[in-house]
DNA sequence: TTGCTCCTCACGTCACGTGAGGTGGC
DNA sequence: TTGCTCCTCACGTCACGTGAGGTGGC
C-alpha cells in the first residue's frame, strides 16, 4: 500500500511516516515505479506498536529500547503514570481558575479570589487608581501565594456592609489631590483607621513568601499615588504602629 | 533589582525574562554599572500579569492584546476551557491504558483490553507465534476501534472453560509443521470448528473501521504462518462459510 | 586575586507542520 | 493533456533550555 492509505489506516499524516523513518524507527520500505514507496502489513504493524505507546507518552526515543525489550516499558509506566497525573492536576487548576474568574467577571490577568477587593473600576475612580489597584491586587496575590490568598480572603471578606463601607473609603482615598481640603484629608484617615483597627491584628498575621514583601507593595504605592495619598498612607501606618507599640 | 531577583520573585528563569524581552512582552529596564539591568516593581508587576495569563493557556502571542483589552481574554476562556478539558480527557485515557496494562500484566505495545486472548506466550509456543499473536492482537485492535474491541471483548470474553480449550487449541496449532502427522491435523480441524461454530455468528457481527481489514489479517498469516497452519485456517474458513451458505 | 553573577550570542529541544518545487501514473 | 498523488529538501513551530565565551562587582 502507498503512503497516504497506511498513514490513512493508522491515523496518522504521511509526515509522520517520514518523521519515523528519519530516525530509524519505522523501516523504509521497497520502492515502485516512481519512486513510491510500498508498504506492507509489517510496517502497519509496527507502526501500530509505535503510536500505541506514543499514546501512553512513551518518548520517540525511548521508543526503539521499548519496542524490543517489554520489561523497559514496564520501568516507565509509573513515571508516565506520575506525570499524566500532575499534568491533569495542572490542567484542572487552570479550569478552576477560568471558571472562577467567569464568575466574578473580573479582567483575567487578576486573581479573581481577591475580586471582591476590587472596588476602583465599579466606583468611578481615575484610571490610573484602577490601574494602580489592579496591580496592587496582582502583586499582593503573587506574594501571599496560592493558600494565602484564599485563606485571607476568606478571614477578610469584603461581604455586606463592612464591604460597602470600605469600598466608600477607598473611593474618597482615590480622589484625594493637592485640591483637597484638609479636613476632608484629616476626616478619611480618621474613618478609615477606625475601619482598619479592628481587622489590623489579623492583617499582622499573614506571612508573606518573599521577605521584600512589603518594600514592594510600598514601592508600588510610590510609583502610582499622590503625595496627599502617599502622606496618608504614612499616617495610617503610624498610627497603626503606635497602636501597636502601647 | 537584578535579572535573578526578579526571576526568584516572579518564579521564573532568568531566560524567560530574556525571552520576553526578545519578544517584546517585557520592557527592557535601565542598566546599572557593568550593564547590569535594574528592574523595578513595576516589571515585576507585568511580569506577574504575564505569567498568569500564561499559565491559564493564553498564547504568548496573544497576550499583547489581552493585556490592554480585558474584553479580548475572556473571548478566549470559552477556548482556553474547551482544550484544558480536552487534554484532561486525553490523559485520563492514558492513566487508564496504564492502570489496565499494570493489572493484565501484558507488554505495553499490546491492547491490553485482548490480555485474554493472549494464549501462546503462556503455552510456551515457539518465538515466531509468540510474535505473530500479538501481532495479530494490535492489527485487530486497532482495525475494530477502541469500542469495538471492547464490545468483543465482553461478548467473547476468554473466561474459565471455554478460554482454557481455546488456549490449548491454539498451542496445538501454533505447534503445527510439516512434521506433524496428517491425523493430528485433522483432529485439531474438527474441534477447532467444533469450539468455533458456536461464536461464528457473533463474529461475523462484527464492523471494522477499514474495509480492507479482513484482507489485511489475512496478509498477517501469509506472512507469519507455516503452509500447514495457512492450510488449516483455509480449511476452518470454507467450512464455515459452507456452513452460513446452508 | 578569587569566586560569583551578570552579560551576549547562538544552537538545541520535541514531534512533527507547512510550503516550495519537481516528477510519475491514471 | 489535465489533475491527482507521490517525492525530496528545508525552514518553521512553541517557549524557552543549555552551553560557550567574556566581563564587571564584592
Amino acid at each position: 500500500m502507498l503512503s497516504s492509505e497506511l498513514a490513512d489506516l493508522a491515523g496518522v499524516t504521511v509526515r509522520t511516516l517520514r518523521h519515523y523513518h528519519a530516525i530509524g524507527l519505522l523501516p523504509e520500505p521497497p520502492r515502485s515505479s516512481g519512486d513510491y514507496r510500498q508498504y506492507d502489513v509489517s510496517h502497519l504493524v509496527r507502526l501500530l506498536r509505535i503510536t500505541r505507546l506514543a499514546a501512553l507518552g512513551v518518548p520517540l526515543s525511548e521508543l526503539p529500547a521499548v519496542l524490543d525489550d517489554p520489561t523497559a516499558a514496564e520501568r516507565l509506566l509509573d513515571e508516565l503514570d506520575r506525570r499524566a497525573a500532575a499534568e491533569i492536576e495542572r490542567l484542572s487548576a487552570r479550569r478552576d481558575s477560568i471558571d472562577l474568574l467567569r464568575r466574578t467577571g473580573v479582567p483575567a490577568y487578576l486573581p479573581p479570589e481577591l475580586s471582591a477587593w476590587r472596588s476602583a473600576s465599579e466606583s468611578g475612580a481615575p484610571a490610573d487608581m484602577v490601574r494602580y489597584e489592579d496591580e496592587q491586587l496582582i502583586l499582593l496575590a503573587h506574594l501571599l501565594g496560592r493558600e494565602g490568598t484564599a485563606d485571607l480572603a476568606a478571614r477578610l471578606g469584603r461581604t455586606g456592609e463592612a464591604g460597602r463601607a470600605a469600598a466608600e473609603i477607598e473611593a474618597r482615598f482615590y480622589a484625594l489631590d493637592a485640591e483637597t481640603p484638609e479636613p476632608e484629608v484629616e476626616t478619611l484617615i480618621e474613618q478609615w483607621l477606625e475601619l482598619i483597627r479592628p481587622v489590623a491584628d489579623t492583617m499582622k498575621d499573614v506571612s508573606f513568601r518573599a521577605p521584600r514583601a512589603l518594600a514592594l507593595l510600598e514601592q508600588l504605592e510610590r510609583r502610582s499615588l499622590n503625595p496627599v495619598q502617599q502622606r496618608v498612607m504614612r499616617t495610617l501606618q503610624e498610627c497603626l504602629e503606635d497602636a501597636e507599640g502601647r
